[in-house]
DNA sequence: ATGATATTTCGACAATAGTAGAAATATCAT
DNA sequence: ATGATATTTCTACTATTGTCGAAATATCAT
């Protein structure tokens, strides 16, 4: 993974209303959630969350499917998982820790 | 963990010169760094290193001790797999995945 | 005490990011 | 075609963040 990928990913968890959409989209899992049901969750103005959308989904860390009038949202584990792997990598000098195993495995389907 | 405080730790992460002394940490292990050493590895002046170094100690994400004249620095791995969990928390709508290994071992010692 | 080394704090400036209303776009139903 | 719904794009404004020189602080050695 690339520095800048890495900074832009941690950029977009990097405040309160994306955060929060984050969260919701890990909770939600393979079904994802619409821009309108996140708005009614969160409460923010749906220029506002649209834009907050738009960070997320350029960082890569979510995705949109458009479902007819609405756009489905979903949250893309693999790349949390390059995120996480990229944080740690070569943790602790290269003793073997827990680490490896997310590494390797990866945290999520 | 609470919002404003993985607000704050992702805030860390997602700026270039924080996120390459966060991961010079993460691989110098319990040894840790001194400020200088950091400086020289990343060409980055003072005042400014010390600036992120602040920004990443008041996130908890690294600790700070003083030997004599030289601060050390430390990656914080606690601060970091509580961080990771309170991301990836309920993940999946509550199925099982990898995740629930991550989150209940903690990633690195 | 004095000087040298390691690092931080201060201050001023430039650049970037977040906010939300209004207008635009896309899709559906009649 | 028209109107309704879902969502985005545009625009202007305010607030926050990053930068780095200069001065300050802390510690050590003589």
């Amino acid at each position: 993974m690339e520095p800048d990928q890495a900074v832009s990913a941690l950029a977009s968890l990097a405040q309160e209303h994306r955060l929060s959409i984050f969260r919701l989209l890990v909770q939600a899992g393979k079904d994802g959630l619409a821009a309108g049901a996140i708005a009614e969750r969160l409460g923010v103005p749906p220029s506002s969350l649209s834009f907050h959308l738009a960070h997320l989904t350029r960082s890569g860390l979510i995705s949109q499917e458009r479902q007819s009038r609405t756009l489905i949202y979903r949250a893309d584990y693999a790349a949390m998982n390059q995120l996480v792997a990229y944080l740690l990598e070569n943790c602790c000098a290269g003793n073997a820790c827990a680490v490896d195993l997310l590494v390797s495995q990866g945290a999520c389907k």
